[in-house]
RNA sequence: GCCCCCAUCGUCUAGGGGACCAGGACGUAGCCCUUUCAAGGCUAAGACCGGGGUUCGAAUCCCCGUGGGGGCACCA
């Protein structure tokens, strides 16, 4: 069924002024799927003409997080293509001459109108209460009049010649045709004076060079929709798709997710940028799947996806055109989900940084017999340490208070710890069943619940309350361990009472 | 102020005139399983923004409100 889409052509063209956050990267996904997923060309284009917000670093970021996330690109400005380069400030020269084409048209017009007078003809506009635009005094100046004053090196900009009449009419495939009166749309400006385009005339301009079929984008494109539509139609080209993505918005749902909150020392403020999710312990592929839900579904009782789940099921059809609040806690479980669904070697390898990270020598040998029995009780990479760190730690410190089993007393609880040492010391521990048994037991002999000595046993020997499975982490960490970590209990309960 | 977009449980959504006293997922609560914690299973609470139309019949179509969001730069 999906066999017979024709292959597209679709961009992901962020302009590097800074750092790639999730909104980004479901563009980016979208894009990627549909182009993979009808067997065309995901492309990747620098939309850098702005030098003063320019930031290299940032050009940088973009690529690692879109490799981390797995979304490799087909051309691209450190790759090349067909239609190289990938790079607007590198196209100049393009722009210029299709700047010119419209004004050779009758499209577009030189404006010498200086900054200080736009301010003041948009400030009485305001004070009309009228919408702030172009007042056309550039509009009519003849050709001849404007080479002159260009010639003796004033300075102007190349500003739209929008129809003052009739309407335009904005196809997007997820709206009702959205119809502007063509009045309304102001004279913008397509290449500023220093000769650099705008968004406006680059975007478009390399979309058609590019053979871009399917455009996906901010819905914060939507009110400069109309001039875009009219730039194709003063070209005569033939406009590609149009698809206007929904905004995210905060987990609150006020206010679109913005960089500036990763400033607002919110607790998940930082965790909107990909590489933030990274370090925190979220998989690629959990991030993913996370993303892909905010805005498209599939159906009524599917939500876990990998990345070929998304490719097969991608369909633009479905995307929603309203504003989606994202959703910490589902990308949690998200990546519980996919933890659980990775190859316990390929879940040991991507822990092992993070026990770097926390100065935890992880032998990585001992780490994969660890993993299974964390698998399965994780939800972050992260977590892993604070739950497996006994394991590699050379001592252990439980409180004394923490070593009391419930409802007994620290003698009871030492008795039964002194028990249990010298019972084990007789048993082979690889022989699980054995030492449940033999324990259990005991527990019997001292009147004792299976819970209460096991609780016992297991702060004495992972110092935690809370930890993965007694017999299986006692197997791990060996006898001799497990009894010198015992003795050492008792010794603590021993104390504990004595007062 | 002006222009544009959007509108189903707290959140993400299914739904495109009768199949809906509205389904799923996250989260929340309870139960089961259980040596802790998880995982897993089961159950519960929880929504069609309001008002008018159209229609035999509206969550679904139209209009008006309201609410939310976006935009109004020589940024993208």
């Amino acid at each position: 069924m999906g066999l017979k889409s024709t292959p597209a052509r679709v961009r992901f063209a962020p302009s590097p002024t800074g750092r790639f956050h999730i909104g980004s990267a479901r563009t980016a996904l979208y894009d990627y799927l549909y182009a993979i997923k009808t067997g065309g060309q995901f492309i990747l284009r620098l939309e850098d003409t702005d030098q003063q917000r320019f930031d290299p670093e940032s050009e940088e970021e973009y690529y690692e997080s879109l490799r981390w996330l797995g979304l490799q690109w087909d051309e691209g400005p450190d790759i090349g293509g067909p239609h190289a380069p990938y790079r607007q400030s590198e196209r100049m020269q393009i722009y210029q001459n299709h700047a010119e084409e419209l004004i050779e048209r009758g499209h577009a017009y030189y404006c010498f109108c200086s900054p200080a007078r736009l301010a003041q003809v948009r400030q009485e506009q305001q004070q009309r209460k009228q919408p702030p635009r172009y007042d056309g005094l550039c509009r009519s100046l003849s050709m001849s009049e404007a080479q002159a004053r260009r010639n003796s090196g004033e300075s102007s900009v190349i500003r739209f010649k929008t129809p003052r009449e009739g309407s335009t009419t904005c196809l997007d495939i997820l709206r009702d045709p959205i119809v502007v009166d063509n009045a309304t749309v102001d004279d913008y400006i397509l290449v500023k004076s220093n000769g650099m385009p705008v968004y406006h005339l680059a975007a478009m301009v390399d979309d058609h060079l590019m053979e871009i079929t399917h455009v996906l984008r901010g819905s914060e494109w939507l009110p400069t929709f109309p001039l875009h539509v009219m730039i194709y139609q003063a070209l005569e080209w033939d406009q590609p798709i149009w698809v206007h993505l929904s905004v995210l918005l905060n987990p609150s749902g006020k206010g679109k997710l913005s960089k500036r909150d990763s400033a607002s020392g919110k607790s998940d403020a930082k965790a909107i940028f990909a590489l933030d999710l990274r370090e925190l312990g979220y998989l690629p592929e959990a991030v993913v799947n996370w993303i892909s839900l905010m805005g498209w579904s599939f159906d009524d009782h599917t939500e876990f996806f990998r990345m070929q789940d998304l490719i097969d099921k991608f369909t633009l059809e479905k995307l929603s055109p309203s504003p989606a609040a994202v959703n910490y806690s589902k990308l949690d479980h998200f990546n519980g989900l996919h933890i659980r669904d990775m190859a316990t070697e390929e879940l040991t390898k991507r822990l092992i940084p993070f026990f770097e990270k926390e100065n935890v020598e992880s032998e990585p040998k001992l780490l994969a017999e660890i993993t299974p029995l964390i698998q399965e009780r994780i939800r972050t990479l992260d977590e892993a340490v604070n739950m497996a760190a006994f394991f590699f730690k050379p001592e252990i410190d439980a409180a004394p208070q923490e070593l009391v089993g419930k409802n007994l007393t620290p003698g009871e609880s030492a008795q039964a710890a002194r028990r249990s040492h010298d019972l084990l010391a007789t048993l082979d521990f690889f022989e699980l069943e054995t030492v449940e048994n033999a324990l259990r037991n005991l527990a019997d002999e001292l009147a004792l619940s299976a819970g209460q000595l096991f609780g016992i046993l297991r702060v004495a020997i992972t110092g935690q309350r809370i930890s993965p499975p007694l017999l299986e982490s006692m197997n791990i960490i060996g006898k001799e361990v497990v009894l010198h970590r015992l003795e050492l209990a008792i010794a603590k309960l021993d104390a504990f009472e004595a007062p």
